[in-house]
DNA sequence: ATGAAAGCGCTAACAT
DNA sequence: ATGTTAGCGCTTTCAT
């Protein structure tokens, strides 16, 4: 005795399979009566309804496919959070895929997703290869690109410019006093939007005549151990920079703490400037540079695009959502006190 | 022109819909030439096959239905992580959500899921609500209960004793020479394996003797901030306690940032113990303590039981997979020469 | 190796 | 207010 249909709900009612389905879904034109009637039956047979049939028969679904790259740092699952809060009351579910940086995979996870039939689908980033974007452009559904603005969104985008971050900090850091500067990244080659960053952040060094005067760039993924140990080594490599930045915060706080090992004083002797302005930096025992990205917001506005986009809302809307992060944790007071003391040194 | 069906594939193929779908399923008895025409069409044309009808026609979904309650901190993303890696290759998908530490929510998005007919479905802890539980019993498929082993599971149970970590994490404490307690925490209310550590804690301490000096719990949820400024109050309500146990790691780190900014030497003033083994705690620059507690692991044994149960691997496997946390960070000479520095003084 | 018929559990559209 | 008919797109089963 398992898995009740609609059908014995309905007999067991003593209705039509027609009328149980109108009672359940609370339609309008059901006797009290009867619908108390159907409810009755339902709760006490434990029926649960066929989500298969339901959208087969009416060929609407409430599955909104999202793939991400990563879940090993917080910032995704911050995104997903985000989403997932964005469309609650909406009846709408979120499907959630990782790639793991690897662009075949994500083709065959959105491939897997699509045969779902998901009312629309969210991905990172605007770099997918052609075969992706062909993929995605048949499926005839909204398609939202999610934290980059650098390249040609397929429909809806919403996030923010790495390059402009990386112009924005690097000026900063500038303005704020610095000239020695350092890199420390990691998996560049599969994390694009890092990679803009870095592109960005070079392209103001050189409008100032500056550049890194020294890199230090790992394949493996971001971690906390990771910005540490290449930092332990830059610092014994180039002991007298005056900036490092870093591909994200996770590296930036591993940073910061092979500096108090080594006893260097930050941002006295170094600043440290990373991306995404994670609680963790803001925690921090000494202040460290970040740019403070909106990732929950990224992912409740497209979670409004979707719940827009379904609701058949025209195309009278934006696009495009630009979201600009704000730099935080430079005190250009740090690098007078530094050069004050260099000079009476 | 949109989203073909097979059985346009099919025609266009010169063949009929069931030749099809077998040449797509890549079933044995067909034609390699057929399959071939078959697979021609299928392409160009974008096919896409429906999962919806598929797993109606079939009565097999895929679909493994996956509730968390936070992605507010990297502990369960890490969990997803792990299930994900772990139904690669099944051909399984998991949709996963999110119940905000809600058991009311957590109810209705089981519901929800249920209604999507999983092959299985995975939750979080052992403390549901009877309702909760009827309903997964009802569905009359594999639920695995997650993280914690403190309770009656209903089927399938993967994690570790939160009550026995506690009392470990008090034990391997006081063995160090701690004496005078502090508790900072929050949420308990809602995050009850958070609560069975602080029982597990206090009931060690008991049988030393021992209890908490002083406590300071919040409704909110854990944050490295909050640890940070919770950690603040208490040290300047009580500054000679030796060892403080935090609710997890984030708020343990935030301890240590309290310390720091305060001037208290960790670990040879105050111990600092969490929970979890996150990567940050490993590059903190001093040394706290932790119970590793294997998430990803916890996922990927997660998954694999759910591809042996769907398999139909028979009844004869375990149905209660034990991890036991090992705990780090302590080193029991800074007591002494915290106790030495005492009595010289 | 291929095809035809039946049906998965539900809803849309049209009765009554 | 309720019932009837048809069909969503696929697989299963049984023919051939």
């Amino acid at each position: 005795m398992r898995k009740p249909t609609l059908e014995e709900v309905a007999t067991e009612a003593g209705v039509s399979k027609m009328t149980a389905s109108r009672a359940l879904r609370g339609a309008a034109d059901v006797s009290t009566e009867t619908r108390d009637r159907v409810v009755e039956a339902a709760t006490r047979m434990n029926y649960v309804g066929n989500r298969l049939a339901l959208s087969l028969s009416s060929r609407r679904t409430n599955l909104v496919a999202v793939v991400v790259p990563s879940m090993s740092n917080i910032v995704f699952p911050e995104v997903l959070a985000g989403i997932s809060a964005g469309l609650d009351g909406s009846g709408m579910q979120a499907v959630f895929g990782i790639s793991d940086y690897d662009m075949a995979k994500e083709r065959e996870i959105i491939r897997d997703m699509l045969s779902w039939q998901p009312c629309a689908i969210i991905v990172t980033g605007l770099d997918q290869p052609e075969e992706t974007v062909d993929l995605l452009r048949h499926a005839d559904i909204p398609v939202i690109q999610l934290m980059d603005l650098d390249g040609a969104p397929i429909d809806f985008n919403v996030g923010l410019s790495h390059g402009a971050a990386g112009e924005d900090m690097a000026e900063a850091l500038v303005a704020a006093g610095r000239r020695r500067f350092g890199y420390v990244g990691s998996a560049l080659a599969r994390d694009l939007r890092a990679g803009k960053r870095k592109a960005g952040f070079e392209r103001a060094l050189r409008a100032h005549g500056l550049g890194f005067a020294e890199q230090r760039i790992d394949d493996a993924f971001s971690s906390i151990a990771l910005g540490k140990q290449l930092t332990t080594a830059m610092l014994a490599a180039v002991p007298d920079i005056d900036c490092i930045y870093y591909s994200n915060d996770d590296m930036a706080s591993g940073g910061l703490f092979a500096c108090m090992e080594l006893g260097v004083v930050v941002p006295r002797q170094i600043l440290i400037a990373g991306f995404n302005g994670l609680d963790l930096v803001n925690s921090l025992p000494a202040p460290v540079a970040t740019s403070r990205s909106p990732r929950r917001a990224i992912g409740q506005v497209a979670a409004q695009l979707v719940r827009q986009a379904v609701a058949g809302g025209g195309d009278a809307r934006e696009k495009t959502i630009v979201f600009k992060p704000t730099i935080i944790g430079i005190d250009p007071s740090d690098t007078a006190a530094r050069t004050e003391q260099i000079q009476s040194s």
